[in-house]
DNA sequence: GGTCACTAGCGCCCCCTGCTGGT
DNA sequence: ACCAGCAGGGGGCGCTAGTGACC
């Protein structure tokens, strides 16, 4: 749904597009809060520690996904199908393509085709006799 | 205009399981 | 029967972008 504030929040970040340069690599951010995670990521300081696991992360996002997935077992994405839940949208995907049996990573030297694309670059292995990349 | 918090998204690695073909 | 190779399904995390609220 639009909304104005939104619309004039991205107008106003704009005008300073990646402009929080990072010392360490030559990648750019728009924001200092972005660039100072990925400057953790890089000196490995997780400042979010989980209070029931003691496993820490970059970012909250991350701790909070965490959560999720050990300790509050939440799943907010139902599958309309089966009984499966998961605590990701990106996993509902691949979950449903189960059901279809869609396959949008084809393999360029066989026919076989894959439902994920780790899944194909699992089987290139089977070509190549090592991972690409 | 900046920061923070949260969510979404893509990607990667790993594990377990079942099937299949060779021995 | 046993084993190895492979694919299917899924868990968990790394990292970045988008968005809305707040200062």
């Amino acid at each position: 749904m639009f909304k104005l504030s939104s619309l004039k929040h991205r107008l106003r970040t704009r005008s300073d597009e990646k402009r929080h340069v990072c010392h360490l690599c030559p990648k750019a951010f728009r924001t200092a809060t972005l660039l100072h995670n990925h400057v953790n990521a890089h000196t490995g300081n997780k400042p979010h520690k989980c209070s029931e696991c003691d496993t820490a992360f970059v970012t909250r996002g991350e701790l909070s996904r965490h959560r999720r997935y050990k300790h509050t077992l939440e799943r907010p994405f139902k599958c309309t199908i089966c009984e499966y839940s998961s605590v990701e949208a990106s996993k509902m995907r691949r979950h449903v393509r189960s059901h279809t049996g869609e396959r949008p990573y084809p393999c360029h030297l066989c026919s076989y085709a894959s439902k994920d694309a780790c899944k194909l670059k699992r089987h290139m292995v089977t070509h190549t006799g090592r991972i690409l990349g």
